[in-house]
DNA sequence: CGAGTTCTTGAGCATTCTCAAACCCTGTGG
DNA sequence: CCACAGGGTTTGAGAATGCTCAAGAACTCG
């Protein structure tokens, strides 16, 4: 597993951020927000966060890194129904269910934000504005997971590829208060960590074809990839390939 | 569209009924629940009850027929992304969000009960265990959603369609405190106006390998395919097939 | 009886999968 | 400094699952 670390270094910044993208949150929000004791978790690459099953007692957020939730087929078959980035909740579902119903797994190298539920409980019920907040992310990831379910059953191998790209890199984009700066090579979708298993384990597809699928669509020009992960110069011509509307997303306030 | 009606021959037992379904409910919470004010609205078959996009102030709570809920991809292809029976809220993500992410449309003759958003907030503010129990209801659909990830992006066309039926009919079994007495027949799993074109758009495959498959495993003996519905004699068998594992849904109290 | 809807069937084709192996880079230990 | 191990990517050949187009059959309803 891990170990637990003092929070001085970390901040739930990324969280109050995230909040932003879809609802307006007053300066009290966010200070409460930001008030929230929670202790840090540090996962390697692979760590498994959470099984099937077990009973959850905190709620997650993401403060780094990277992490995936997924279930299994019974024939090994993995399948990822969520990445979650720096600032996302992994688990609000946890408020309302004691029972995890899927695995969670660090991607990479992650840290993690421990809250007691106890005590965001008590913060919703007192600070509506953040109820609130958290109900609408909670909203947004359910939207987010449907809109897979449109990839996974409407779309071809290149096209879920392209919509996936643009969900990762989107989101991605809209990490952290500082995104326009940190995240400035616009170009890279992948430095996060995604390979090729896990965009197949994501869109229902086989490695070999994600593969494949990569370099046929390099051959006509959309993107480049390689041992360094994938290059896109133009997102737009990507985005529809893979009929992506990012509506979904909502981030538009 | 259809006609707005009196209350009084309707009412909110089968919500409290789906509530129950996951969580604890006291007398004096159903009794609130069951005191919502509410109209009534009509659909005939394929009555567009909203589109992506729309302005919602009202939640919907199906009180006979059958509802799903789809997007479109560009080419024309829809994806059903769930179905709503007797009971469940259409759109408690309306609480949070104004803009409808989907469409929503009756499957067959339905009946809605509309209950003004504020009411509903309001309810969920007084009463503690209504939220919780309306919070849990939101936690589940998106529960069986991500389930439906798994069934497109990992399973055959076979198991696709076996998952689907087990998940409709153990969600039939369950609508109504008469549940076991009405729905005796155990063996039908789609009087529900249910049929081989949706059967397809939820799954994610066409109308005629979804016909196909279906005379592929009657001819295994799993189940009994023709135009009067599906009839399955060994529920078990069929689960097997499809890999159900009935915790997704989050039945047991 | 005719129109509409749903189900059924056929033939050929495309996308995606399976199995299997090679390759490339990086990091590690002799 | 080189051999080797390991993760990720790349490629090939053959097979399968599911799709397209197209038409026919069965039941329902007016």
């Amino acid at each position: 597993m891990a170990l637990a670390m003092t929070t001085s270094t970390y901040s739930l910044d990324d969280l109050v951020h995230r909040m932003r993208l879809h609802s307006q949150l007053c300066d009290l929000d966010a200070a409460a927000v930001l008030g929230l004791p929670f202790a840090v978790l540090a996962h390697d690459q692979f760590g498994a966060i959470m099984t099937e099953g077990d009973a959850v007692d905190f709620c997650f957020v993401v403060l780094s890194g990277m992490v995936e939730r997924s279930r299994l087929g019974l024939d090994g078959g993995k399948q990822i129904m969520a990445f979650y980035v720096p600032g996302d909740p992994l688990n609000l579902d946890h408020l309302f269910i004691d029972r995890a119903d899927d695995d969670l797994c660090a991607m990479r190298e992650t840290r993690l934000a421990l809250i007691a539920r106890a005590d965001l409980r008590q913060l919703m019920a007192d600070q509506h504005g953040v109820a609130q907040a958290a109900m609408r992310i909670f909203a947004v990831d359910a939207s987010i997971s449907r809109e897979w379910l449109v990839n996974l059953g409407q779309r071809t191998a290149e096209q879920r590829i392209a919509h996936l790209l643009c969900e990762l890199q989107l989101r991605g984009e809209n990490v952290g208060a500082d995104s326009a700066g940190a995240r400035s090579d616009r170009a890279y979708a992948t430095p996060w960590g995604v390979n090729q298993v896990n965009i197949a384990e994501a869109t229902g597809l086989t490695p070999v074809h994600v593969n494949r699928t990569l370099k046929a669509m390099e051959a006509r020009g959309l993107l480049r990839s390689g041992r360094n992960g994938i290059a896109v110069d133009d997102w737009p011509r990507l985005g529809r390939v893979g009929e992506f509307d990012s509506r979904y997303l909502h981030l538009g306030a």
